[in-house]
RNA sequence: GCCCCCAUCGUCUAGUGGCCUAGGACUUCGGGUUUUCAUCCCGGCAACAGGGGUUCGAGUCCCCUUGGGGGUGCCA
């Protein structure tokens, strides 16, 4: 018997990798390697309708940015298909799952009994007690080899009609009007299950039976359960013959022997039924970890109208991909301590599945972009100069650039660089087209004297000044501190009432283009 | 409707019955450094959803209410 721990990423390629399914493989991945495990992948691509090539090269890509590779080659679903099929066959042949068309028009489909007997459960199952459930009038109950339908009675005495697995009400007992027992589920299973006995009445006014329950102990929430009686038997072959994602699923991490699931919030529902599928087929059931979701700004769960949720926006967005990796691992999961920017190997160190959050997680781009930034901060020279040039090279304004003025102009911007796209922002630095901001101008030239100073200095440049006199000159004639023409100067090189050092940004220019500057500044204040 | 789950600052979180007058981070606000801007440093605002229990003692355990989410498909 291996002991290894084995994971798995199983996305289905419908579309773009969403951040809430690349969180997922991360927690896979953090948790194969920090157990010294394997962390494979498995496309579920059966929806062939959805299903499309460039979604499985989109996911590709994404996983390769960020450096999540699969120790094992990927499983594509859709080449299990035999597998599947044969699967459903033997629990036919096993008595445990049966062909049913709920319609006379519909085309047989092949159903998953949830099974009756305890023992299959292996200790899955659990009493709970026993439960009166109270019939509406005069409405139809029916037991058969399907299971068990009736009308209830809701809270507010309304019909509610339900469904039950045989399952789930195995030693039920109906009764009538005046405690007369109608019907004795437990005295007739076998016959029921074998398709000899069906039961409908209108007469029955209760059923009594003993509510049993399927749970299981996730590594993240805790101890889970479901009553039986609210399950229904499940489809797992369709009428047009195709598996269905339940048995798919189960057969494939069987496949790839899979021991730990760990998986979206939105699929604990699913484990109550694919754990007796896994005992049914023979499998050990593997241990769970359901993981929160991540919901939008407005706290709502991620729809298609919503930007910032797909992994490639964050890379053309210009988000290191190491950044975005250690991001995600904090929705949702802490180390445990107040760090908060660690790497790869530090996350995998304090990896721990018990320490994930059991709530849903909230994403905040800011904090995103300010990590972001840390790690740009870090980055080597050499790695940065290049992806800023990359950015550079698809602006008219930036190819132009030779690589000592990117090297100049990055190491001036860096501090102050959250994510690439900042870079977009750096026009004014080498492009005397650069635009200016209303607000920076008439904080720097809103007044009179500012602007008279500003023409002072211009017309000193244009007679061949150096900047430092020009500067001397007119703070002279005009009575001024020296630090209350910075402001002015300021918008009048880059538009901006924020940037980097003044005199970083006056070394980029010659003293006649800085004239010019400052002419055509004043002249589009007005 | 029914079933299941969740609930600490605006947000991500620490907290596993006494170390909590609830800590960190992002955001925000103020101050310092800076002739300007930003980085940086220091500081402030800001939370245990509500109500009942259990206990000498509850953010931590139990119950109820409220709010949120998921499921309820021959989707995955």
């Amino acid at each position: 018997m291996s002991t290894q721990t084995r994971v798995r990423f199983a996305p289905s390629p419908t579309g773009q990798v969403h951040i809430g399914n690349i969180r997922a493989a991360i927690f896979n991945y953090l948790f194969a390697r920090a157990q010294k495990g394997a962390f494979l992948l498995r496309v579920e691509d059966t929806d062939l309708e959805r299903s499309t090539p460039e979604a499985i090269d989109g996911l590709m890509e994404v996983m390769e940015w960020l450096n999540l590779m699969p120790d094992e080659e990927p499983l594509f679903q859709s080449t299990q298909r035999e597998s599947h099929l044969a699967a459903a066959e033997r629990l036919i042949a096993a008595g445990d799952a049966y062909r049913h068309a709920r319609t006379p028009e519909e085309r047989p489909a092949v159903f998953f009994r949830i099974p009756c007997d305890a023992a299959r459960y292996g200790g899955a199952l659990r009493d709970t007690g026993a439960v009166e459930l109270s019939l509406f009038a005069g409405e139809s109950l029916r037991i058969d080899a399907t299971g068990i339908s009736y009308v209830g009675v809701s809270r507010k005495g309304k019909p509610d009609p339900g469904m039950s697995c045989l399952a789930g009400m195995a030693d039920g007992v109906v009764y009538g009007a005046g405690d007369t027992v109608l019907f004795s589920l437990k005295a007739s299973l076998s016959a029921v299950l074998a398709g000899d006995t069906v039961f409908e009445s209108t007469e029955a006014t209760r059923v009594v039976f003993t509510r049993r329950e399927i749970g299981f102990e996730d590594l993240v929430k805790g101890a889970l359960a479901k009553p039986l009686d609210s399950m229904k038997d499940l489809v797992i072959v369709r009428g047009d013959g195709s598996p269905v994602f339940h048995l798919a699923n189960v057969c494939d991490d069987m496949t790839q022997e899979i021991t730990h699931i760990i998986r979206g919030d939105d699929h604990v529902e699913n484990t109550y039924r694919h754990i007796p599928l896994f005992l049914a087929l023979g499998g050990r059931v593997p241990a769970y970890a359901h993981l929160p979701m991540i919901v939008n700004a407005q706290g709502k769960p991620y729809s298609k109208r919503d930007g910032d949720a797909f992994v490639g926006d964050f890379r053309a967005k210009g988000y290191l991909p190491e950044a975005l990796f250690n991001y995600l691992t904090l929705l949702g999961w802490s180390p445990g301590d107040d760090r908060e920017k660690l790497n790869r190997d530090e996350l995998i160190a304090a990896f721990r599945l018990d320490r994930v959050q059991r709530s849903a997680a909230q994403m905040d781009i800011q904090k995103c972009a300010n990590l972001n930034g840390k790690y740009l901060q870090d980055l080597p020279e050499g790695v940065l100069f290049a992806d800023v040039r990359d950015v550079l090279s698809r602006t008219e304004w930036g190819s132009a650039l030779d690589e000592e003025q990117v090297a100049t102009v990055t190491r001036l911007m860096r501090p102050r660089m959250q994510t690439y796209l900042d870079i977009l922002d750096w026009r004014y630095l080498v492009d005397p087209g650069f635009e200016r901001d209303e607000k920076a101008l008439k904080r720097g030239l809103g007044k009179a004297w500012q602007r008279e100073a500003m023409v002072k200095i211009a017309e000193a440049l244009e007679g061949g000044a150096t900047l430092e006199s020009a500067r001397a000159e007119t703070c002279a004639a005009l009575e001024l501190d020296d630090g209350r023409l910075n402001q002015p100067l300021r918008v009048c090189l880059t538009g901006q009432a924020g940037g980097p050092e003044l005199v970083d940004l006056l070394a980029l220019m010659d003293a006649s283009t800085f004239a010019s500057r400052i002419r055509e500044t004043l002249e589009q204040a007005g």
